[in-house]
RNA sequence: GGAGGAGUGGCCGAGAGGUCGAAGGCGGCGGUCUUGAAAACCGUUGAACCGGCAACGGUUCCAUGGGUUCGAAUCCCAUCUCCUCCGCCA
């Protein structure tokens, strides 16, 4: 979320960067800016009013309470009294009405995102190894893993529907390892505190990193409508698409120390998303799911560090590549492709042989205050100083269902077995070849 | 699921319709004292918003949301959270 006073200050500023986005959330900025005005102006008011109120309160309690005076005090009082009464319901009004359309409202791209149209505008930034080479025709991951029998779409899709799978044997081996293979690189060696994290939260922790109110559509919300107490439970529950919602959330309301910063954490979580809008896209395979694992990487940073800290964020993400030896390619998203709450992302696209593609496999991501406005999360710059706003960063590091079909697609062999990369070899304990499942 | 209890400032803890942003203590910060430190003593110590170039002034906030009242931390209602006991359960 912008802060409404810089908003209003810089209306021309806030309406030309928006325009970089071609978004249609400029037309509310001017709504914005008319209801700040108007909320300035009942609040002075309210202010006035009470100003009054309390000086003649003041006086009440001084007087004897059987005297005229006090009646006639106490009648007037009652005039100011619902005339408060009333103001204060207009000043509740225009602030809900201003932070939703506030929350509407995207990010300011940063002066280092480039101004483009959509994604084939995208500078690529750099190139990692090179694409591999077969003296046969690679498979996709679908019929490596159909041939392999450690994929199972079609018992997936009785039990729960389209998009979802079972991973058999080696395959479901090499779900564990690459996530505890992440998590150690990341803990151990990148600094990050492992964190296990609840995948159902609510909206309110939506709202907090910008999933809601703009992208209901795309999560799964608990339907709870079986708890004959639900409307008064004050929340609706989902899914988590990501656990940059629940880990990013972690310090909402909260003042930290400026010791304490960066915090940085890895977690492990499933992720969930309804994929409304991309029926047709990536049907096949395990590219597009609505339930897939995903090791994140999430930094809280004073906002000093924030745009290096992305540099950081996306080396540490990388590296996972790096020491699985999958070709990749770093592109930096530009002003028309980059993601609501965003000021600059970096994408990670690792090369998939089978669909002669390069295909996103992580998305990193410099905030500024955007999310911690929305969820509170501030920071005590020095004793006797103001709270500010922390910037926060995340980025997947990585998505471990697109790292497994990279593996299958980069490393299979020519009689249809697979590889696995050195690295991973302890956390398969031992195994090197991936081949055909017998049973 | 049943029965009780509790939610006050960074923490502990008073308060019980009017002068309470809230006693007292602890902690933090500044100072006096000391060769240094401790102790002791003195002072200071929350956030958001509005107006103002500023000094400063004002408003709101005692879990949250409503209500009663001229006036609520104090009374009423609802919700949330935590604790104790019982039941059930991975």
């Amino acid at each position: 979320m912008l802060d409404l006073k810089y908003v209003v200050e810089n209306l021309e500023e806030v309406r030309e960067i928006l325009h970089k986005r071609g978004a249609e959330a400029r037309a509310s900025i001017d709504t914005i800016a008319e209801k700040a005005e108007k909320r300035r102006r009942v609040i002075h008011r309210l202010q006035e009013l009470r100003t009054g109120q309390n000086q003649a309160n003041a006086l009440m309690a001084k007087l004897d309470k059987k005297s005229g005076a006090f009646a006639q005090q106490r009648d007037a009082l009652r005039q100011i009294a619902s005339e408060i009464k009333g103001l204060e319901s207009e000043h509740r009004e225009i602030e809900a009405e201003i932070s939703n359309l506030l929350l509407h409202v995207p990010n300011l791209p940063a002066d280092s995102t480039p101004v483009g149209k959509d994604a084939s505008d995208n500078p690529l930034v750099r190139s990692w190894g090179q694409k591999p080479e077969f003296d046969f025709e690679p498979k996709d991951h679908t019929d490596l893993g159909l041939a392999l029998g450690i994929i199972d779409f079609e018992r997936a899709t009785k039990i729960s529907g389209a998009r979802f799978s079972f991973l058999l044997g080696h395959g479901s081996r090499m779900i564990r390892a690459l996530m505890a293979f992440m998590l150690d690189l990341h803990g151990e060696e990148h600094g990050y505190t492992e964190i296990w994290s609840p995948v159902i939260v609510k909206d309110e922790t939506m709202r907090g990193t910008g999933q809601l109110p703009k992208f209901a559509a795309d999560s799964f919300r608990i339907d709870w409508s079986w708890d004959e107490h639900q409307e008064n439970q004050g929340h609706d529950l989902y899914l988590i698409p990501t656990a940059e919602v629940p880990v990013t959330n972690f310090h909402a309301g909260e003042i930290l120390d400026a010791e304490q910063l960066p915090v940085t954490h890895v977690a492990y979580t499933a992720c969930f998303r309804s994929e409304a809008g991309s029926y047709g896209k990536d049907t096949r395979g395990l590219i597009r799911q609505h339930q897939f694992d995903k090791v994140e990487l999430v930094r809280v940073e004073r906002p000093d560090q924030g745009e290096a800290a992305l540099e950081k964020l996306t080396a540490h993400a990388e590296e996972v590549l790096k020491r699985l030896e999958l070709h990749y390619q770093v592109v930096l998203l530009c002003s028309g492709d980059l993601g609501f709450g965003s000021r600059k992302t970096y994408d990670l696209e690792v090369w998939l042989p089978g669909q002669k593609a390069y295909r996103e496999i992580s998305s990193c991501s410099w905030y500024g205050d955007f999310q911690s406005r929305r969820a509170n999360i501030r920071f005590r710059p020095a004793k006797g100083e103001k709270p500010k706003f922390v910037h926060t960063l995340n980025g997947s590091g990585l998505a471990i269902g697109r790292t497994f079909v990279a593996i299958l697609e980069q490393y299979q062999q020519k009689d249809g077995s697979v590889r696995v990369p050195d690295a991973l070899i302890p956390y398969m304990g031992g195994v090197e070849v991936v081949k055909a499942r017998e049973s």
